[in-house]
DNA sequence: CGGTATCCCAGGCGATACTG
DNA sequence: CAGTATCGCCTGGGATACCG
């Protein structure tokens, strides 16, 4: 039995993990995550690296983070304002498994769009 | 670098990370391939194990999964209709991290509730 | 620069009913 | 049993404007 097992066999609102996966299974968290190892990044860096994110759901995803322990924020009071995004200790811990998930993904990208290809022809509109 | 940052820097609708996060960064998603390890599980089953999913969004998600490659369909012709899913060949290379984000949730969940704890202490409304 | 505030709309989801 | 169909709400996210 695994551990999500373990825990989604209890009542709903008292399954921890459910309650991580709802805060952490989204595909712009799991990019800034990733995006983050390394050197602290500001704002506007990111969103220009993760291209196609709008500026309020990126400070939305950023906010979530924060207050789930994950990264941190740290201000400058230059003229205007710099913010640095970095990882905090918590947060690195999870880098592993992301990266492994990307790697999952860059690996198995041709099966999986093979297998689209093969599921929309034998399932006709 | 890594893999995610290979790919998120490529022209956004080229990037396959991302195409393949788009369609597996997603809660029920995650819960639902940590279902199928071991044997082949039926839809009712999935139902009443995964607390608060509903028929709709669970026959959409297996409809997803299945379109991925990463999970099989079996029908049994009995009265009523029995139908199986089980995990392919592929979705089992995916089940060890799956299950390594788990882990994580289940290992940190103290650190990130308390964490959202201070985190709204100091921010307040 | 690094955000909020406001408006607005598509579509995601629950609820309900129906079916092979 | 294992779904699909339909409806109606409601919120998540884009667009735009504004601010410290």
């Amino acid at each position: 039995m695994t551990a999500m097992q373990q825990a989604y066999n209890v009542y709903e609102d008292r399954c921890p993990t459910r309650l991580v996966l709802d805060r952490l299974a989204d595909k712009w968290a799991l990019l800034i995550l990733d995006r983050l190892e390394g050197e602290p990044v500001r704002f506007n860096h990111i969103r220009r690296d993760i291209k196609g994110i709008s500026q309020k759901v990126l400070a939305q995803t950023l906010r979530k983070l924060e207050r789930n322990g994950l990264i941190s924020r740290t201000i400058f009071p230059t003229v205007p304002v710099t913010v640095e995004y970095a990882l905090t200790p918590l947060g690195r811990t999870l880098t592993d498994t992301v990266s492994a998930l990307a790697h999952w993904a860059e690996k198995n990208m041709d099966a999986i769009f093979a297998a689209q290809r093969a599921y929309d022809e034998t399932h006709p509109v």
